[in-house]
RNA sequence: GGGGACGUGGUGCAGCCUGGUUAGCAUGCCGGUCUGUCACACCGGUGGCCGCGAGUUCAAAUCUCGUCGUCCCCGCCA
């Protein structure tokens, strides 16, 4: 076997002269009649390789096709001046092929191995092993590599420790629907995959060990997206005798350091904050991309006195006006799809202002003074042709339907490409209401620490008041990082499961080993997962995680290429003590 | 659970609305010419029961219903 002395992307114009072997794919061949050129491929890059006529190895060479997987030997040459190749690394030399050796045909793929596009997911998805040749793939998956080694050097450098936790575990009520595996030892009985670490996180934290992290695999059985697949990575980290500020200095420095190494970025820390109630008044979101603006500004005192009937008694009964503007004129149809949006969040209507070349329309300008309209345009610091919409109603009305709007309007501008917008937002409620339950349910998860001071001032009134001491990172729009401080206490963990409705009897089903571990010496602690995927898909600018994930599911959780999930025979089942009902049995 | 888009030579798309032609284009693949190409070029050729099933019709890639698959969105995702 002719053995490689080098790869196919590491060859310079320093080399020539030397003797070499590469080994590889054969990437495409261009037969020129008199000259044969096979660019050859490995995971390194390309070089290119020259056949001569009347030698053997062009006999040879006339019958290579492409992805054949080739060693070639010859001497290292420089290229003549005219024909080098500015846009490959390789492209000032060349390897003049003495001996061919053809380790492995290949038949005409079903899909292209050197572009980078022209190729249906779907067929992608049966021929992945192809699909990953491809370079973008290729880079892709280098690159989620690479994000991992740094995260790793990363927090071994503070000290932190990897430690793996079990991939069969309990099925733990709350959140989302777990996967499960049937016991056979115990039939009728099942594992659950974990939807995350935190349960043993945190009883790595009781065992003392202070600062754990894993790039732990999670699985949810709920329904997928784009950036949702069942199975996913979280960087997941803990640490104990910590505050929330010392938590998230060590996840600014950890992607700092992403951003520097990867990209060559500069993330300037520390990373702006907001809270969650700023949020939602400013954008209308917990996690807005606020690189488009569009920031929301309260009118109130402009429409208190107006003879505007609807917007005066909103604010009459203590509700608010609050509005937006964008540099954008919509059609009239576009605004009434924006309208029906607003009122799908409960908004009773959209009100809106267009102004384009000097002059001011809108459907309410007749209640309004010619000052109003000026007070409005300093508001909005209006400078150049655009829209304001405005929305009264009950505060949490008016920001989510103008949020719903401004997402909207994002997804119509489109994405602002190589700029990066960072910032952690805090003090989450603790609690939800959750109108199907008819109770509350933990915004974060129940393990999350309350500010107790909230906890004592609403425990006979709102709850939906009481903040967590919880935080998320988000990045252009999505939320890449979750976490919080934990609870350590045994009482305070179970007044937010007797919040939460949850029972004693069912807390110690469930919970019972972890309440039972802080009796025994649990230390402050808190912690965060990082939705490893997204993160990477935001690194190399791609829309879905299945595009950073080597093996993905589609949107039905099938494997195209394995085929799973697949049936499985009687005598497996059997000895699971299983009985399958297929729809239309019952 | 609900809504939308798509399924046509190996691959990516057009044709479908308004039923009737030899189903078109690009690329790939095969053959030919070509000694400096690099998405080689040029010339010629090969390749398709239009996802599957049923229905309407004299006639279906085209219309209808069902079904399977892929993608996107809402719900869901502590």
């Amino acid at each position: 076997m002719l053995k490689r002395t080098h790869n196919c992307g590491e060859l310079r114009k320093e080399n020539v002269g030397e003797r070499v072997i590469l080994n590889g794919w054969v990437d495409r061949r261009r037969d020129l009649g008199g000259i044969i050129f096979i660019t050859l491929r490995d995971r390194y890059g390309l070089t290119q390789i020259v056949f001569n006529p009347g030698t053997d190895v062009y006999e040879l060479a006339k019958n290579l096709g492409g992805e054949y997987v080739i060693g070639v030997e010859g001497m290292v040459r420089e290229r003549p001046a005219d024909a080098t190749n500015p846009s490959m690394p390789t492209g000032e030399i060349e390897v003049l092929a003495e001996k061919l050796e053809v380790f492995s045909s290949s038949k005409v793929t079903p899909i292209y191995t050197n572009r980078d596009d022209e190729t249906s997911e779907e067929m992608r998805l049966k021929y992945r092993y192809l699909d990953l040749r491809r370079p973008n793939m290729k880079e892709n998956i280098i690159v989620r590599h690479r994000i991992a080694q740094i995260v790793r050097d990363y927090l071994n450098s503070l000290d932190f420790i990897e430690i793996e936790t079990p991939i069969l575990t309990k099925s733990t009520p709350e959140g989302a629907r777990d996967f499960l595996v049937p016991s056979r030892l115990k039939k009728g009985k099942f594992y659950a995959l974990p939807q995350s670490p935190q349960l043993f996180k945190q009883l790595l934290m009781i065992a003392g060990f202070d600062k754990y992290y894993q790039l732990a695999r999670c699985f949810r059985d709920e329904d997928f997206r784009a950036d949702r697949q069942p199975e996913f990575t979280q960087i997941d980290v803990e640490m104990s005798f910590v505050d929330r500020d010392e938590v998230l200095e060590v996840a600014e420095g950890l992607f700092v350091e992403i951003f520097k190494k990867v990209l060559g970025v500069t993330l300037k820390t520390p990373f702006r904050r907001y809270t969650y109630n700023d949020v939602m008044e400013s954008y209308g979101s917990d996690k807005p991309d606020t690189r488009y603006g569009m920031k929301f500004v309260e009118l109130n005192d402009i429409f208190e006195k107006t003879e505007f009937r609807a917007f005066r008694e909103v604010i009459e009964n203590s509700g608010v006006v609050k509005g937006f503007f964008v540099d954008e004129i919509y059609s009239r149809k576009e605004i009434s799809n924006f309208e029906n949006l607003a009122k799908s969040y409960g908004s009773k209507g959209l009100a809106w202002f267009r102004f384009s070349n000097g002059e001011v329309h809108s459907p309410i300008l007749k209640f309004l003074k010619p000052l109003k309209i000026e007070e409005l345009k300093r508001k909005f610091d209006i400078a150049s042709d655009g829209t304001v919409f405005v929305v009264a109603d009950d505060r949490k009305i008016v920001n989510t339907s103008l949020g719903a709007i401004r997402s909207e309007l994002i997804k119509k501008k489109g994405k602002i490409q190589d700029s990066f917008d960072v910032f952690w937002v805090i003090d989450f409620p603790m609690f939800e209401w959750d109108e199907e339950e008819n109770r509350f349910v933990a915004a974060h998860h129940p393990f999350t620490m309350p500010y107790l001071s909230d906890l004592e001032r609403y425990k006979d009134g709102d709850l939906s008041k009481v903040r967590a001491q919880s935080y998320d990172l988000v990045i252009n729009g999505y939320e890449i990082l979750s976490g919080s401080i934990r609870i350590h206490k045994k009482e305070i963990q179970e007044r937010v499961f007797d919040i939460l409705k949850i029972s004693k009897e069912e807390a110690k089903k469930k919970f019972g080993f972890l309440l039972e571990a802080f009796e025994y010496g649990a230390p402050p602690h808190g912690g965060f997962a990082v939705g490893f995927d997204r993160l990477v898909a935001i690194i190399r600018n791609v829309d879905s995680i299945r595009d950073v994930i080597a093996f993905p599911k589609t949107a039905t959780g099938a494997d195209i290429m394995t085929g799973a999930p697949s049936e499985v025979n009687k005598r497996q089942l059997d000895e699971l003590g299983i009985e399958v009902k297929l729809k239309g049995d019952t």
